[in-house]
DNA sequence: AACTATATAGTAATTATTCTTAATTGTCAA
DNA sequence: TTGACAATTAAGAATAATTACTATATAGTT
């Protein structure tokens, strides 16, 4: 359970970023902040739209798309897998790891005996059948950071 | 470089699988596999389409999507994370870990001190600028696991 | 209160995926 | 080797997801 101190922490963190980057306050990207801050379901921009157009009934689904995008771009909040562009597929079944560029999304491929042997956590293993384990590392290829 | 007797043993893998599941063999589905084989860049059905329709001019783009999804069903091929549905967003932006289940797709937080301090791979390091580094499980959720 | 850059609603366009249907083809048993 | 037949296909239509456009409205500043 969130206490109030924290959400207002959050609240507070998120005026201070909209300043930052120069974006206004507006009462549909309040209101969608603390929609997204409530959820704990890693929603969709639809879902989002769902639960927010019973209080804000004339928001457009363009506004929390284009509202949840830019939150991710300053750092707000996290696009979590599950990217929304086409699926990608892998031929290599073996076990293997993953570099995703944010930038111009390439996925590398890179191995790691480290990796390829954490131990589940009995936590997920009690309730969960887990099928497969990745490490997926995110940030910038050397082509990318350079620009 | 991967040896011609190693791409022939993923041949026949790919024949026996597809005899398990009482698939035929098509010479679209082999060409398809083939394509896929070749690829190292976690190509999308668009991006295997196109390069299929240079030597199968009147294969369809429905034909390559299907057959990669039914290879991805028995196992012959996997979905990387990035899934082609919708965006998801996690507001939570400390550190944690996700459990995703292949069925309904809901996503599980978790918390694990050693997943936390996994150390990147120098060959990851020098090359590339990592922000996020996190683990990935996949498998069945408890409700799905019932079913 | 007026100004102005940013944001909004509503709509259109684009991209990605899946469905429908009639024709074709791979497999297997005779 | 030859049908029978279920699986698969191409083509086009439908749906889902995302992004773009534009005229109007507003937050933040002066
Ligand atoms: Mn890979
Ligand atoms: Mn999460
Ligand atoms: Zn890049
Ligand atoms: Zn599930």
């Amino acid at each position: 359970m969130e206490s109030k101190l924290q959400q207002n922490k959050k609240i507070e963190m998120f005026y201070q970023r909209s300043k930052e980057h120069g974006m206004k306050i507006t009462p549909q990207r309040t209101a969608i902040y603390e929609e997204l801050l409530k959820a704990k379901d890693h929603p969709t921009a639809d879902d989002i739209y769902k639960r927010i157009v019973k209080k804000i009934p004339n928001i457009s689904f363009d506004t929390v798309n284009r509202t949840l995008l830019t939150f991710s771009k300053i750092g707000i909040t996290n696009v979590v897998e599950g990217y929304g562009q086409a699926k990608r597929y892998d031929p290599d079944m073996d076990i293997h790891h993953h570099f995703r560029c944010i930038h111009c999304g390439s996925i590398i491929d890179f191995h790691s005996s480290e990796f390829d042997n954490i131990t589940v956590p009995d936590e997920i293993s009690k309730q969960f059948t887990v099928i497969s384990k990745k490490v997926v590392l995110e940030g910038l290829c050397s082509k990318c950071r350079k620009g």
